[in-house]
RNA sequence: CGGGGCGUAGCGCAGUCUGGUAGCGCACCUGGUUCGGGACCAGGGGGUCGGAGGUUCGAAUCCUCUCGCCCCGACCA
């Protein structure tokens, strides 16, 4: 039992102007953390208090499928330059010289040390499976620190590495991890979904996202209630069917004159079609990608060059980078610049069009291009951005496949085509899905609306393949006696936005209630499960029966903050709400008749009970609070 | 790194344009009244105005440089 007048919990009227976010503004207010610095944050007591009561969760669910270790946070260099990360983190990674001049780092995450242990201990496939995890803090020299504990430079993450002899082992080890998240969320009281994440260009393996919504989330996605989720990095939707217009004419694309109408809303007045009846072109020119694996290296490479980059889609869809980048083995896109549209296209802005495209290129090249091999070169150019006259990349997304009759431009100022009908007119590079789903589109699974928001990301899975096992050359010898390298996985949650996650969720919830700025945390993870306030510790009968109540609680297994403090009855409510902690017991006017007053605030209900039986109300009160867990 | 904003008491802010030696609310300390929803009255303590340099008789205020923090973007295994 804790009480109030003897600890420090430093409650504030007013946050400071530098928080936004609401969390942030709460994290300060109630007095669980303060700003040291930019992304860096201490911990006090309350803070600290759930932050252990969340790493006691993460470290017991852990513990039912894998063994703890504490890994250096400082790491010599060697080891990075091994994996290639040294130079591959960048900036990111905050470095550092001893004494010696010897060249250290701070860990970003482990793989590169579980892995140097691995390489040095594992030797036989009978030691397989292995599942090592540590709680511990991962330095990461963020762009731009923001929202309070949401992205940080400093913080706590628990990170598991899986070691498995193949595939199937891997399928397994990534299966537990799911399953114990699943149950450390759950536990940890929050509303959340396993999303697929975007793997990225490297490797293509799978990964998934434990992502909990919220408007102070850096990511969005898209979920619906027959079960689909994912990242809109990532998300995609049945579409339903469009009516194709029909053909004029010969059926032939045939030119007609659009003077002034190179915006796709113009053409449609224009021509009194649909945009979903119109061909959008969208243009890039594109850094390739890193090729998969990656050396140490260190000396200047000359840089690759960048690739044109052009995406055919409906008239009322959005293009999405990502899914672009991965379609074209490109890494990042910028727009281009008209005379790269004249170059690579050959036509100009706002009557670009997939019909007359010279030099497109094949899918083979394209392959060859990503596996860096041959250039399929265009002939004859000579422009310092024209990518060194590579062919175009043209990718015709899947939302206009089969579709005819369409209109496009005509790759000429004021002209546009019609009776466009792709395979038969023109034929890209690939089809491919690239486009950005939309609010309301049926999911591809069960075909209920999607919803999409900003989620913040509290875990992720990954699949990670071979990628550091094989460049830091660990191996173990099979049933059969060879040299085999262990397939890895990697499984990060990050304990801070656990407790963040957990504020805004609740914050959302009282806010649709009316009540602005208050929020009360799950009792799993609340510094306190419980405050006994003392109305008026000047009543003698007040304050003793708040002193045996508090002993009670206490005794009978409870976290209590006992509210002694000589303070009027309003200040006490107040910072009893405002430090979120999910039960509040008054003690006041009400004693006379031997009753005390349990105030739920999860549920918002009060209650007035016997003050003798306080313990066996509370319990009541927490089993029926405490979520279920199904496995 | 590009764009924007802000640094004055623990927190929130005014004062800066137009230079004259720093103020308000909350918090804090003392005394009194009050006591179930951030009390009231009286008295009090606390700030080299982010830092350095310059202009001036005189700088929170003008000029130069610099540091820090926040927001948008870029970035984010």
């Amino acid at each position: 039992m804790h009480r109030w007048s003897q600890i420090f919990i430093p409650t504030l009227r007013e946050a400071p102007a530098d928080a936004e976010v609401t969390s942030h503004k709460l994290l300060l207010r109630a007095g669980y953390v303060r700003q040291l610095g930019a992304g860096l944050y201490s911990h006090l007591f309350l803070g600290n208090r759930a932050i252990n009561k969340i790493v006691a969760i993460v470290r017991e669910e852990m513990d039912t499928i894998g063994q703890e270790f504490h890994l250096p946070a400082l790491n010599p260099r060697e080891i990075w330059e091994a994996s290639g990360r040294w130079a591959g983190m960048g900036d990111n990674m905050f470095r550092l010289k001893d004494r010696k001049g010897a060249e250290l780092c701070l860990a970003m995450t482990h793989e590169e040390v579980m892995t140097s242990i691995a390489r040095s201990e594992l030797r036989s496939y009978k030691q397989l499976p292995q599942i090592w995890y540590q709680i511990q803090t991962k330095f990461r020299d963020e762009p731009r620190p923001k929202s309070g504990l949401l992205r940080v430079r400093q913080f706590l993450m628990k990170d598991a590495y899986s070691f498995d002899i193949d595939e199937a082992g891997l399928d397994e080890s990534y299966a537990k991890h799911d399953r114990v998240y699943r149950r450390i969320f759950t536990r940890c009281g929050l509303n959340f979904l396993a999303v697929d994440a975007d793997s990225g260009a490297m490797g293509g393996s799978a990964s998934q996202e434990y992502m909990v919504y919220t408007d102070a989330g850096e990511d969005l996605i898209a979920s619906s209630s027959s079960g689909y989720a994912a990242n809109v990095e990532k998300a995609t939707s049945k579409l339903a069917a469009v009516e194709d217009l029909a053909a004029t004419g010969d059926g032939l694309p045939e030119l007609i004159v659009t003077p002034g109408k190179g915006a796709i809303a113009d053409i449609c007045e224009f021509l009194s079609i649909l945009p979903s009846q119109d061909i959008k072109c969208v243009a890039f020119m594109g850094t390739p990608a890193p090729p998969p694996v990656q050396g140490g290296t260190s000396g200047v490479i000359q840089a690759p060059p960048l690739r044109p980059v052009v995406a055919f889609l409906r008239g009322d869809h959005q293009v999405n980078e990502n899914k672009l980048n991965a379609a074209a083995g490109t890494a990042e896109l910028r727009p281009m610049a008209p005379d790269e549209l004249e170059l690579h296209i050959g036509g100009p802005a706002g009557y670009l069009g997939p019909v007359g495209i010279s030099e497109v290129m094949t899918q083979g090249s394209l392959n060859g291009l990503n596996s860096g091999k041959s250039l399929d070169k265009l002939k004859g150019v000579s422009r310092e951005n024209a990518a060194e006259g590579l062919k175009t990349i043209v990718v015709m997304d899947l939302g206009l496949e089969g579709r005819s009759n369409l209109v496009a431009g005509a790759n000429k100022l004021d002209y546009h085509l019609r009776n466009v009908t792709p395979m038969r007119d023109f034929k890209p590079t690939m089809m491919a899905d690239v486009r950005t789903v939309n609010e309301g589109e049926p999911d591809p699974i069960g075909g209920e609306p999607l919803r999409i928001g900003k989620a913040v990301e509290i875990g992720h899975i990954f699949k990670l393949g071979y990628k550091y096992s094989k460049s830091m050359g660990a191996s173990v010898l099979n049933r059969d006696g060879k040299e085999t390298t262990p397939i890895m996985g990697s499984y990060g949650i990050g304990v801070e936005r656990i407790l963040t996650a957990a504020i805004e969720q609740s914050a959302s919830l009282f806010a649709a209630r009316g009540q602005a700025d208050m929020y009360a945390l799950p009792p799993s993870i609340a510094p306190f499960q419980v405050v006994v306030t003392i109305t008026n510790v000047r009543e003698a009968q007040l304050l003793a029966a708040g002193e045996t109540i508090a002993k009670d609680l206490s005794a009978a297994g409870f976290d209590v903050l006992l509210d002694d403090r000589d303070e009027r009855a309003g200040v006490k409510f107040k910072d009893a709400e405002l430090i979120g902690v999910p039960f509040r017991i008054a003690i006041g006017k009400k004693l006379a008749e031997g009753k005390i007053e349990l105030l739920n605030r999860l549920t918002n209900q009060t209650d007035d009970i016997y003050a003798a039986e306080a313990v066996q109300h509370l319990r009541a009160a927490l089993t029926g609070q405490q979520a279920t867990i199904a496995d």
